[in-house]
DNA sequence: CGCTTATATAATCCAGTAGTTATACATAAC
DNA sequence: GTTATGTATAACTACTGGATTATATAAGCG
């Protein structure tokens, strides 16, 4: 599974989401999606985990887990060149209301 | 199918890239994916269509694909606040080297 | 009008993914 | 050491998505 096809799930979404706010124990996570059993939390963030979008460190028995910093670089990268694209629609459609 | 879904079929992203650099007909796009079927590729436009991500033309008998300006805004959007993590990392990164 | 070309849809198959329950594995706590 | 807690893995199931072949639809062309 490669970083688009993380991204792609909902659910791991709303995980990442948690993550942007603080770090977090993975039973923190499973609280925070009541929808979904644990081990479904669980394979979510090895899911994540694997594409680099988060890490872990031990606390304990707990897992914390954290944003990785630049596992969502490889998507900005690509949207680059087509963000070229709504930009330049966007000048456009400026420059057509400007002249009316 | 949403977006985010539509973007992670990696077959897709190739039709997307060469939608980018200029627009193409139904059966230039198909020679461009030599590894698939018309009908494969058909469908995968079908669904870059309904995602708004393109739109079509009709030219006699033939469809002109073209890439839709501001279909990849929604993912733009979703990324902007994790952009501000790796931005931050960089950051501390340089001035960690600075001060060796 | 047939016949070909361009594209889309239908029917079907297969593989992979996300979910579940059950269980294993470690650390903590008594 | 036994029990409880936190987390991961295993085994299984169901669904979905992407592929194929066959067919439909519609526009060019002789």
């Amino acid at each position: 599974m490669d970083v688009f096809e993380a991204v792609a799930e909902p659910n791991r979404r709303h995980l990442l989401s948690l993550l942007a706010e603080r770090d977090r124990t993975a039973g923190e996570l499973v609280d925070s999606l009541p929808t979904l059993t644990q081990p479904a939390v669980s394979r979510h963030l090895r899911v994540l985990r694997e594409v680099g979008l988060v890490e872990v460190r031990p606390d304990g028995q707990r897992r914390i887990y954290a944003l990785k910093p630049d596992g969502l670089q490889r998507i900005d990268d690509w949207i680059t060149p087509y963000r070229r694209f709504w930009r330049d629609h966007l000048a456009a459609l400026e420059q057509h209301l400007e002249n009316r």
